[in-house]
DNA sequence: GTACGATATGAGTGATCGCTCATATTTCCT
DNA sequence: AGGAAATATGAGCGATCACTCATATCGTAC
């Protein structure tokens, strides 16, 4: 089963026929959850017919598999800016805090369109996607902590690339999917779990 | 709706039914996923007619809410497991190590089924289950962690026992998918993050 | 043995939902 | 203008699935 889009859209009303579904599938999932996520719901919210949906999405799957790609372009360049406007801070908690932010603004923002991409994202076969998406952000994260080698020696910036989103991510979910969601405690957690991660054995 | 069981069995064959059902529920979901668990399934893999699923369970969600506190029991259980096996560790590291190797086991095991648990559980209105598991799991860490309180004085026990679990199983599986699977690192890197979450401010 | 509650059966119902297809409309190109 | 390509429509098909109910069998107490 394909799971990329069936055509490429070619004129502008394509394009913003595409996007409204894309976008009306995000505001449902994050409404009113997964169960409610169907193709005949995001039709008739983006406010085109089921057969135009079915023009550039072979299938539900693929549908969701274009949600994740788009979480995850939009995960990274929230990272790629946090790592920009903390360029000139000197500490190393500081740089930690931006980046644990960057790395739970989205679930702050909606956390049960995170959840669920979370969720998809073990379902389908999207692994390339999501190891493109790893690499990057690993990548993001080396060069922000590379300045701080002299705090962290034992630290290896790839290991420590791979395991931090990770970490992050992970404890953001256990604190944000309570009712009611406790995103203070989240960030207070997710940063104390990051720099004691980070520091261990290095002082 | 009613998330508990629609009536007690009685006699020893109703039993069987009802743990059968609860059986064939949670392989199915571990083998499949959380897409392929339905209640017709369930009941053939059970061996007993749909209407006899629907005898002990109102709905499907009730079926999933009684998995969750099976799965739950278990936790505990081998939690405390480790827990007493560990009754004359001396270094605090070695007590974390068991620690990470409990909460490893299941998803170790069982990932699919642990994943789609967590999930449900942030869908269904089943926070008295999960508040009432974390009290007591928390209750068994303050019990293994107390011995070294002045290692780790700022730490609160219930706070930790959900941040941990969380913390270990993200660690888990950025390590456990790669080719090969690296389960040694993945156990070191989980020790290391919850000694760092643990010991910071503390020394 | 018989009566009665407990337990088991599974065909069937109604609703949902992924997806197709025949047809209609719009845009582009010359 | 006019034809072709691109885009849009939505009724409805087929499959799935949660759940019901009329009926049958089993266990137990007397």
């Amino acid at each position: 089963m394909s799971l990329g889009p069936r055509k490429t859209p070619k004129q502008g009303r394509a394009r913003a026929t595409y996007d409204a579904i894309l976008e009306a599938a995000a505001h449902i999932i994050a409404g009113q959850g997964l169960a409610a996520f169907n193709t005949n719901a995001v039709a008739e919210r983006a406010g085109v017919s089921i057969g135009s949906l079915y023009q550039y999405f072979p299938n539900k799957d693929s549908l969701m598999a274009a949600l994740i790609q788009r979480q995850q372009e939009a995960q990274l360049a929230t990272l790629q800016a946090a790592a920009e406007m903390i360029g000139s801070e000197k500490t190393l908690e500081k740089v930690v805090r931006s980046l644990v932010r960057a790395a739970m603004q989205h679930h702050r923002e909606n956390d049960l369109l995170a959840s669920a991409i979370d969720h998809e994202e073990a379902r389908l076969p999207v692994d390339a996607l999501l190891s493109s998406y790893l690499e990057k952000a690993g990548a993001v994260v080396e060069v922000m902590l590379e300045r701080f080698q002299h705090e962290i020696p034992s630290i290896m910036p790839k290991v420590a690339a791979r395991t931090l989103p990770a970490l992050v991510r992970s404890v953001t979910d256990a604190w944000a999917n309570l009712r009611p969601p406790q995103l203070e405690k989240a960030e207070e957690e997710a940063v104390r779990a990051v720099l004691g991660y980070l520091r261990i054995g290095g002082e």
